[in-house]
DNA sequence: CTAGCCACTGATAACGCTATCAAATTAGAC
DNA sequence: GTCTAATTTGATAGCGTTATCAGTGGCTAG
């Protein structure tokens, strides 16, 4: 019976502040305290104000998991994403958490790490909290992860990438027309020796293909690849240019997996002496705030990460509130030359 | 009384199993089921695994929402930071939260946008959710956040920094140490002409002043200063470096709050022709993975975020079993010249 | 003066889980 | 074979919210 005297003896001592706690000092029913709170227009102003009076003076937080599991709302999203280590990811990652955040939603962020079945255990981890929807990057879905997210029926948006086989909702764009556009582009402007510098990414993997079988089609020679198991910095595209030119080839772009990777290759171009772009042309992609300003400037695929952070959070959003599934939205892509192409 | 009618025609009509669904199935009681879970040494191991085997073949996952409502442990913990869309700040969270998944421990991570009133707002969102403890970015504390969370008794680290009145656990290191240390290293080797690129950001700030203070006590010359009030880009160093020459200042090095801004100086001084670091001497904050890379390699102070991180990470798990508190850590930095100095 | 309606408030029963204590079963000791 | 201790399981009562439905007055209409 003396349950209640356990209260205060925990490991901190910290009373906190229930519902009940501020219906009994404001002379209200708890019913009245959490509507003052989350429906205010159905309480009388002057009870209203009274309690939000209450609330704010005794520091009252209303405990969002209890209030989630009574609604069956947890007002959270879960975003699965590589990692948060990259700015092409994280831009995107921001824009997302602000929009959804404008909209009452909190979003759980979770790394994988580019390893699915990391991604499998982070997934059931983050299960547990009940999310109100979920955000993949791209294709990183085992049939295991695919069956559950169908079964579940939580809204689900996949970023960076179309494909033909939607689970739900997909916004991004595609990679193969991204390696197609670069090859007919640059082709077009005369350039014949061409070289790709990367890691082995699988949509960086997907935009090389397409590229290289565009520039097969357009009787181009032959496609050097320098492909890094590893995450995307400068060193790749350094240890990746390096390795070309000791191999003998002399290419006159190269287009690299990513702007970080591109930094490295010009970095390397430099610490050679070598001219860019008369020398050697190079592309980068993502178009990552600071390759306008490297010296020179740099050439990039630009795919407005912002733009498309905001848009899956639209996404999301509508599908939170019924509307819209089985969509794509495509954000489309630019070619931006500035000095070093 | 036909109450549990309404429970399948909800907008998505998914069924969510329930431990009481997987108790009914495996024959046992839903306690029995928590137990195979949670405490599986408690339950005998014909029984465990059978239960196991129904949880598994009935895709269970608990609601973990509700078992921390029961236990009163969320498992939770908040990360507040000014952005994650700056590596010195993503790798030191990456370490953070790799080391607390690995404890069970989720991360929801709140960007603050560097803005106090934001930061306010994200902490009653975040404190909603009752985490296990919070980890703060370094003096980001309104009086009034301070009080909250006084009052609240929750395990509190403070990374990045370390000052005198310590809310509970501090790891990082002091800033003011950065500047005296950069100043005297560097006067040491000959360094008279001394300017600053930076952005407003009140670490920065603090390294800055410092500095400035070390070296007048040394007898330098007047340290020429730019400071930008926007985020840490390759813009600020373009511009900074710009405007100093375009002043008509001729400094022999240049220290820059961040490594990002340090790239920005090369690419100007590159743009422009300038020997680095003959003609002018760049040093770099932080040591982000890129640094090492650039041409000519960035000096600059290592402060070892990846280390960091993971001190955070140690020091709020002893917190959160009921050890430490009022601690500080001291990470230290380190200068390391490379080829830039 | 009685209905009928509105605006507001309250009591109660979930939501899905675990802590706690009681009961049942088994093992071990004498 | 009885008694105590250990092992295993179950029933029940919360955890802090909100949905739902049932009042309670006050007011308008007939």
């Amino acid at each position: 019976m003396a349950r209640k005297s356990g209260r205060n003896n925990g490991n901190l001592g910290a009373p906190p502040v229930t519902v009940k706690d501020v219906a009994l000092k404001a002379g209200v029913s708890v019913m009245t305290v959490s509507r003052a709170i989350q429906r205010p227009e159905l309480v009388n102003e002057a009870t209203r104000e009274h309690v939000l009076e209450v609330v704010r003076s005794m520091g009252y937080v209303p405990n969002i998991m209890a209030g989630a599991l009574a609604t069956r709302k947890s007002r959270l999203v879960a975003i699965l994403l590589p990692t948060i280590a990259n700015s092409i990811y994280s831009i995107a990652v921001q824009a997302i958490i602000a929009r959804l955040s404008a909209a009452g939603y909190q979003s759980l962020v979770g790394p994988t790490g580019y390893s699915p079945e990391n991604e499998e255990l982070l997934l059931d981890a983050i299960l547990g909290r009940r999310p109100d929807g979920i955000v993949l990057t791209g294709t990183l879905h085992t049939p295991n992860i695919r069956s559950r997210l169908a079964s579940l029926r939580i809204p689900v948006v996949e970023a960076w990438d179309l494909s033909d086989d939607l689970l739900d909702t997909q916004v991004g764009f595609s990679h193969e027309q991204v390696g197609v556009a670069v090859a007919e582009h640059f082709h077009a402007k005369g350039y014949r020796q061409w070289a790709v510098v990367g890691i082995d990414d699988p949509r960086a993997m997907r935009r090389c293909h397409s590229l290289v079988a565009r520039l097969q089609a357009l009787g181009a020679a032959d496609v050097q690849q320098q492909i890094f198991p590893s995450e995307a910095t400068w060193e790749v595209g350094r240890r990746g240019l390096a390795a070309l030119l000791d191999e003998g080839t002399r290419p006159q772009i190269v287009f690299c997996s990513s702007d970080t990777v591109a930094l490295g290759v010009l970095a390397e171009a430099a610490s050679r002496q070598i001219a860019v772009p008369d020398e050697l042309a190079v592309l980068g992609f993502g178009n990552i705030s600071n390759g306008q300003f490297a010296y020179p400037a740099l050439s990039t695929v630009s795919v407005n990460a912002q733009d498309m952070g905001l848009q899956v959070a639209e996404a999301l959003l509508r599908r939170l509130e019924g509307g819209g599934g089985k969509t794509q939205v495509d954000t489309s892509f630019e070619i931006l030359e500035r000095e070093s192409t």
